[in-house]
DNA sequence: CGACTTCTTGAGGAGACTCAAGGGTGGTGG
DNA sequence: CCACCACCCTTGAGTCTCCTCAAGAAGTCG
């Protein structure tokens, strides 16, 4: 734990070894902090910079319109945040901070130095970009195909996938500080109804979501209520070894 | 032209050069026609490959439920086609093609070659992921928060830029050989609703898509209705060199 | 020319939204 | 320690966008 950096979250994310996670670090810059509810950048700013996620939880959204708010990735410590915009004069997101949280800057010329020097972790980052849009592509079929309810149903399960890489004893009682404007701002719907829906799930004895906890009652009814496929392991036998 | 690819195609895509290309070139195993619909590989199917997409149209579908089906991602000659299910052990998405289609098989092995040898092309593919991400969170900022006629108007100005980095002449008139169904397993829309809404569009003098081809009466409107950033153009100086 | 896919339009219904008001909860300052 | 304030949650009533079901027309391919 250098800085706070959750170096076994990073390692189980991204099937880095020690080696590896000894090059990344050195690639951190400066840490910033963040209060609940600060902006990092703004969609639109000029020359975007990648972060590392450090502490607490940061979301990524695109304004549309006036005042309507997407989030398209919640970030868990140990994400690469703002990666995406890494090839952009202006970034295409929204970073702000859902939680307290602290961030390590990472040089964009960083970036290009592990390509060039360490191939196996540029392949690793290349790696975890294809995952990345996996969970974009879910998300899409969940909000342009299912109900409301669904779509809830799917954000709780991969939220506590992604909680279990950190804390693998999380079962069913799932700590999440997102407001329920937030999740409907990640679902697609309004903060009124995703009330709704979080009663008529509650209520259905399905899961109840109070106060920054899930509690899962019925986790196979909310996976089939979800409708989407659970992805299994990944297949890695594809990198470069690091001598070779 | 090698076995119908269009390198000039994937070189304005990538910002590769022509060395680039040459180390590309040599990827590309068997060549595989495809008709209007028929299927590459299923979701799920074991062992994914990577495919480059020499000519035609295909597209990658999740599919939700029973029957709903959510399209992801068209891709257009030059793209390649299967990077998200990289790593995965079974296809996370279905590949299916919408016209007539020739693709190039890649070895998953050979992109780890590319990281290995040549850390400039990988930065390169590496970096048309970070864009693909972007089209799909503004996918999902505009099926997640617009009406359907914002969506439709979406689609239409991203495949019109796109097809315009194939074919710079393309002004107004855009060839889209996409049916309403498709169009609405892109929009999360039904085929019926997909009608009523071009109707819409058509009636109100911003575009007409009819047998596949789209007609712009209204750049403008169509770009106000989209509510979306058009995205400007890359930042690649981070790049490696060929030689450093 | 015939079979099939795709497009078009109508009528009715439901899921999600908008507007609005009240009740909790936690943080801050006196 | 209490009171206030801001933020968030909760619920009701009414509306509208979009969906479902259905049938026929138009286009396309063999």
């Amino acid at each position: 734990m250098d800085a706070g950096w959750d170096y076994e979250r990073f390692k189980a994310f991204t099937c880095a070894d020690d080696d590896d996670i000894d090059t990344f670090r050195r690639l951190a810059g400066p840490t910033i902090g963040l209060k609940r509810g600060e902006i990092l950048r703004m969609q639109g700013a000029p020359d975007p910079q990648v972060y590392i996620l450090l502490s607490g939880w940061v979301a990524c959204s695109i304004i549309v319109g006036e005042s309507a708010r997407q989030i398209v990735k919640v970030h868990l410590p140990g994400d690469l945040v703002g990666m995406p915009s890494l090839a952009a004069p202006t970034a295409c997101d929204t970073i702000e901070a859902v939680s307290a949280a602290k961030l390590g800057v990472i040089e964009t010329a960083a970036i290009g130095q592990v390509f060039s020097s360490n191939p196996r972790l540029a392949a690793l980052l290349f790696l975890v970009s294809q995952q990345e849009r996996v969970v974009l592509m879910e998300r899409l079929a969940s909000i342009g195909r299912t109900s409301a309810a669904s779509r809830i149903a799917a954000l709780i399960l991969e939220l506590r996938t992604r909680l279990r890489r950190n804390d693998p004893t999380i079962e069913n009682v799932v700590p999440v500080p997102l407001t329920q404007e937030d999740i409907g701002d990640m679902t697609g719907l309004t903060p009124v109804y995703v009330n709704r829906t979080l009663r008529q799930l509650r209520t259905s004895g399905i899961a109840t979501w109070r106060r920054g906890v899930i509690t899962i009652d019925d986790r196979d009814a909310l996976a089939v209520l979800a409708a989407l496929p659970q992805s299994p392991e990944r297949d890695t036998s594809w990198i470069p070894s690091r001598r070779g």
